[in-house]
DNA sequence: ATCGGGGCTTC
DNA sequence: CTCGGAG
DNA sequence: CTCCGAGGAAGCCCCGAT
């Protein structure tokens, strides 16, 4: 309740100690002024949680590495649209959300790392594998920091598969006292960072996230199955609505059989819409099947470096390019050599 | 030595 | 984690 | 809208009964 209990026992303590001249100010003005006493132990708590000894009531306050801080959670939606009406317009970011357990990693100032929940109760002695992953990719030249991640069990003879939050939470879970043993954990787990929020003596919370991502990168070394950031992707207004559009039925359950390609991807939509692509180049690939067999027996035409312009609503997708058009398109550029070299094949 | 339930912690 | 009441 | 408590599923931990 320190969001509640905070606020009060703040004002309690001004009011009685009549700290400031209060009767020197209209009621209007008493208010304001413990509105901004109950921002600033609330600024407090979120970087000291913890009211014992003198640290609370420094005047300048810092987050203490070994000391966790108040967890930022999610807040739920409606759906899309009210997401989409909060951003009004400006591209955003948007993360994978894990499911598995909230982890805060602290890297103290003696060299040693200790690992906090979501309720910040320390969990360091049920993660020895995160704390040792930790040490391994952590650059040197790093002396503190606090990270947020998301702690997901990983089955690594899987081809790295996630697994469900059940089958890590059946994973020991070590006491105060004692560390589980290390060499007979079960359920192996991957680490995805999504923020850091101190390093080095210096608190990121105020600049952009972005930039605190850019440390992340800068400071650790990812290990894939291991140590990774979380996985996120910038939006603009244009492809949210792309990604309103193709759901419901125009998902489809398997490929159909006259689409012809070898790629894998996780859904198959109608097509029914025509997409204007803007690319480096044209280059021959061994993967994709466009215009395959025009200007070469095995291999298709793929653009390098793909962006997405526009939708073209004024032509349905039988008007698209088609292969006789890529492959002319292809034969058309001045940057070409593949060809020459390859086209003997 | 083994089992089961209450306690605790996660989501 | 979700839900709903109090303010 | 924010804060907070109630309540739920699932799993490990621990301790007392057998």
């Amino acid at each position: 309740m320190m969001k509640t209990l905070l606020p009060a026992l703040a004002h309690a303590i001004v009011l009685d100690k009549k700290c400031m001249a209060y009767h020197a100010l209209s009621l209007e003005g008493i208010k304001s002024q413990l509105q901004s006493l109950s921002t600033e132990v609330a600024d407090a708590y979120n970087v000291i949680p913890n009211l014992e000894g003198p640290a609370f009531f420094a005047s300048s306050l810092a987050m203490i590495p070994g000391t966790p801080i108040p967890p930022m959670l999610a807040r739920i939606t409606n759906g899309l649209s009210e997401s989409l009406k909060l951003f009004n317009g400006r591209a955003f970011t948007c993360e994978y959300k894990y499911d598995g357990q909230r982890a805060q990693i602290h890297k103290l100032t003696d060299g040693s790392v200790r690992i906090f929940s979501r309720q910040m109760k320390e969990s360091t002695t049920r993660f020895p594998d995160l704390v040792n992953m930790i040490k391994e990719l952590c650059s040197p030249e790093v002396s503190s920091f606090i990270l947020d991640a998301e702690v997901v069990g990983i089955d690594r003879k899987k081809g790295n598969k996630l697994m469900s939050f059940q089958e890590l939470s059946s994973r020991e879970r070590g006491n105060k006292q004692s560390s589980i043993a290390i060499e007979n954990i079960k359920v192996d787990i991957c680490v995805f960072v999504f923020d850091i929020m101190f390093c080095n003596g210096q608190r990121l919370l105020d600049c952009p996230l972005r930039k605190r991502r850019k440390y992340i990168h800068d400071l650790f070394q990812e290990k894939p199955g291991y140590f990774e950031l979380a996985q996120q992707l910038t939006v603009s207004v244009t492809m949210l609505k792309t990604k309103e559009f193709y759901s419901g039925e125009r998902i489809l359950p398997k490929k159909p059989v006259y689409y012809k390609t070898d790629e894998q991807p996780e859904l198959w939509f109608t097509a029914q819409q025509v997409w204007e692509i803007r690319g480096a180049d044209l280059t021959l690939s061994p993967v994709h099947h466009a215009a395959i067999g025009l200007v070469h027996p095995s291999r298709g035409i793929s653009v390098r470096m793909p962006r997405y312009t526009r939708s073209v609503p004024d032509r349905n997708s039988e008007d698209c390019s088609t292969a006789t058009d890529i492959a002319t398109m292809f034969k058309a550029q001045t940057r070409k050599m593949e060809v020459s070299s390859e086209g003997q094949e």
